[in-house]
DNA sequence: CTGAAAGCGCTTACAG
DNA sequence: CTGAAAGCGCTTACAG
């Protein structure tokens, strides 16, 4: 009964107190135009006294809608998609809708629960980032719902979803091409696996590099992986087993390329002179690593914001579709690829 | 009207379709033993063939509560924050609750307004890592509403509110004494502000290793700065120009002291023989730092798992108080700080 | 400019 | 074991 303390004033409480009916409190608490400026203060004033507070799910019963949209994201503790949720966030934020995030830890289970729990809430529209290995089918349950979707970081050939990616083929060619034009012909391919998201993208990029300077694609200097430091390390050290070893290897992401990194050093090679190394990502981390990472910058935060708009057009036009973007990526040169300009000086 | 596709089927629907009343479809979608197996069938084959989602807004609404909680944390994009997020949505999961992650960037204001949403979107409890510059009385909404709260991290005096947070002090100290056991008279704080979560914690644990040695604290080894890298890199710079400069470091956390270590190697001072730096928080670059980051663990995950468990029995138990949980630290000596045991040999 | 009435999709006693 | 009725706290036409 007596919930704890919990205050349980509505609307009818407050209109009691004005002397008003609900209806005129109500038209009050949206800044309707509706209301004579003294009536709609003194309900104001009573609101702040007694401490009232909004029911916004009554609201959305009422209205049929809600001002939350779900962020479905494969892995949280991966700094990149922190800044990826910031820039989502800020939008959001000042648009009145509010964010309500969610970790799949790369678990399809997990992620179907959170998708079911996502529309329980009703949810306004979804922006997700697949888990590993998602197919298609799994989104079948949102798009029955009619709830606007956008995905995040990948497309999903079958879906008919619109996504908000980095330009992740050419970021790897670019990569690639970089360093094939510094000498290396002898380049792998380190970490991540096949059924992930964006590892077709980054892989085929390096591929098709390759191949336009007429190298073929040598399996075994691509060495899937865990994305993590382990698994570049473990990459690494598989690669370099191959008859004619690699010179240079262009990551899966950047935390790869770190573990690649350490790996060369415990076999006393140089990364940057003795081995060339690029990232994938540029995180915060990637400029001050020692030796500073030469990688591919994809825009993050302007990525979330894009996404963002994305959601917000299709909701606000009533659309269930939007355009996908595929945002810039930028070859950055630093250190760790041994042919920055301080290195050639 | 039509809704764009999106499905509006409720209960009634369901029941008519399945020639029962509404009050039995509801009893079979919470499992309530009151249904007979066979009609409990009937219902749930239409549930499925009809692609039904629950409304749980509206449930909530006529239970008058809610199965949200929401986490308010103060900056996403630290790692350390990011581990906690995880520990905590695990228990939630479990228990069926959902958890409603928000960023505040360390802005008071924007926590403000955090809290307001949560409230009036009738979150059941609330786990919040302070933004910087906190004080007990931003709390007074949240109290008021009677919403069972558990601080993270943070303690606030003055505030009531039960937390959940590693030893600081305790870590501090006893980092502080492992180098002071090992020659250094001249150590430094570095990083962090006065009015930060933690900075006061910390800072006195250190204070109190010094004093306990008979040395004061000198104010001009003590340097305030932004917990990041590049603080990190102006704290270490600042500091080594008092007139006796330090020869160790203890950071406000570990990505301070990347910085301090960047800092070093600027000026060719070795990290560890040179130069003795500790971190704080143990995150998973630490171990992999070069060198190896000496620091002080603790425990992000089972705080996370902590806290909501705190909430869990907040909630259930209508209370409104929990106790304050003061997690372990442990001091975890690497190469950082000159005194590993490879180093001794 | 304001009020009375109906209804959003559920759950909860209360009868049967 | 099942159904009819009331109600959670709002908003939305519709009168006035």
């Amino acid at each position: 009964m007596t919930a704890v303390g919990r205050n349980k004033i509505t609307i009818v409480d407050i209109a009691k107190k004005a002397g008003v009916s609900k209806s005129t409190v109500s038209l009050v608490l949206r800044h309707s135009p509706l209301t004579r400026p003294d009536t709609a203060e003194k309900v104001r004033k009573i609101i702040d006294e007694v401490g009232y507070v909004y029911n916004r799910g009554a609201a959305n019963l009422r209205k049929s809608r809600t001002n939350v949209v779900g962020m479905v994201i494969n892995d949280l503790t991966n700094p990149f998609f922190a800044e990826l949720a910031v820039g989502i966030e800020r939008v959001f934020h000042a648009a009145g809708i509010v964010p309500m995030i969610a970790n799949t830890a790369e678990d399809p289970i997990r992620q179907g629960q959170v998708f079911k729990t996502m529309l329980e809430q009703g949810v306004a529209g979804l922006i997700v980032c697949p888990a590993r290995g998602t197919d298609a089918a799994a989104f079948r349950v949102v798009a029955k719902s009619g709830v606007p979707t956008v995905l995040a970081m990948r497309q999903l050939e079958g879906s008919g979803l619109p996504a908000v990616c980095p330009d992740n083929a050419r970021g790897a060619r670019e990569a690639t091409e970089h360093l094939l034009a510094h000498g290396h012909n002898r380049i792998a391919f380190l970490g991540g696996y096949k059924d992930m998201a964006v590892f077709g993208e980054r892989a085929s990029g390096y591929a098709q590099a390759l191949e336009a300077n007429g190298i073929k694609v040598d399996r075994n200097l691509v060495a899937e992986g865990p994305p993590s430091r382990a698994g570049g390390m473990a990459c690494l050290a598989q690669v370099l087993e191959a008859d004619d070893a690699p010179t240079a290897a262009l990551c899966f992401n950047d935390v790869v390329a770190f573990g690649a990194i350490l790996a060369l050093r415990q076999r006393h090679i140089e990364p940057g002179s003795g081995f060339a190394v690029i990232g994938f990502d540029d995180v915060v981390e990637a400029r001050h690593y020692t030796p500073a990472l030469s990688t591919v910058a994809v825009d993050s935060f302007g990525l979330g914001e894009r996404a963002a708009h994305a959601i917000l057009g299709m909701i606000q036009a009533g659309d269930t579709w939007a355009e996908t973007y595929v945002g810039p990526v930028e070859l950055i040169i630093r250190q760790s690829c041994g042919t920055d300009a301080e290195v050639a000086a």
